[in-house]
DNA sequence: CTACGGTTTCCTGCTT
DNA sequence: CAAGCAGGAAACCGTA
């Protein structure tokens, strides 16, 4: 689908960008989507580039990348806001990410500070191993085995990358005892809102949240400390050792 | 349509 | 008193 679009003259028009049209009805449906490289430019996939690089096109890529990988909701993003090459993308402030695309700018910001911070990297369930992700990869086998350190669908492994990520969890969540994976959540509804952001669910608490990580004890993927607001993640839970993703 | 895992929601009782 | 913690029970929801 995107072939079939010209990228130079991608949302040329402010009145169509205002309108707040959906990713979809732009460029189609996200099946269609997202090649590492594009081939009507040959340029490079913006995986492999650092954001302060990125092109227009880039950008966009990314935006729709995010969309469909973090089921993001397209219609609170405004795209003439994001109409930006690399550069300025990585000077807008949390303030304007938010500006540009209301709720989703928190997530899409926490994004884009852990690609500017560590790379887009995938891990592999098999062996964890971090894979710095290169040209090359078809999108099909890209979704079929592989995540990337954010999209995570599971609590803890949301609550692993947030710890993982000091520049972009806000002091949200801190680490207790590195060593020993032993964490304190710091802002309990600060993290239940990040929650409940990342599942759209706008009734999202700590206290419902803190159910849910309880259930991690009887899997050992969290061990259970005798403090409050500290968890310790168990033998099953892994991935939080590795410095930076 | 069924099964199932992983929550989400609610609740009662207890602790800090 | 407010905020957390413990789990049981049941609803929910996306995926296989």
């Amino acid at each position: 689908m995107l072939d079939s679009v010209s990228h130079n003259t991608f949302v040329p028009n402010p009145m169509i960008c205002e309108s707040l049209m959906s990713w979809s009805e732009l460029f189609g449906t996200p099946e269609d989507s997202y090649m590492p490289v594009d081939h009507q430019t040959g340029d490079s996939s913006w995986t492999s580039i650092h954001p302060q690089y990125w092109s227009r096109n880039h950008v966009c890529e990314w935006l729709q990348f995010c969309c469909d990988q973090y089921k993001l909701d397209a219609n609170c993003i405004s795209f003439s806001h994001f109409n930006i090459d690399g550069q300025q993308l990585c000077n807008m402030s949390h303030e304007e990410f938010l500006n540009a695309a209301g709720i989703c700018g928190e997530y899409l910001f926490f994004i884009l500070q852990n690609i500017k911070a560590h790379g887009q990297y995938l891990f592999f369930p098999d062996d964890d191993k971090p894979y710095l992700r290169t040209e090359g990869l078809k999108s099909q086998e890209f979704q079929s085995h592989s995540r990337t350190s954010l999209q995570s669908s599971h609590l803890w492994e949301f609550v692993r990358d947030l710890l993982l990520s000091p520049e972009e969890n806000c002091g949200i969540l801190e680490w207790e005892d590195r060593e020993q994976g032993i964490f304190r959540v710091v802002k309990s509804d600060a993290l239940a809102k990040m929650w409940g952001q990342r599942k759209k669910n706008d009734r999202m608490t700590y206290e419902k949240l803190s159910r849910a990580l309880r259930y991690y004890y009887k899997t050992g993927i969290l061990e259970r400390v005798d403090r409050r607001l500290v968890y310790k993640f168990g033998k099953n839970a892994h991935g939080w050792q590795d410095g930076k993703l």
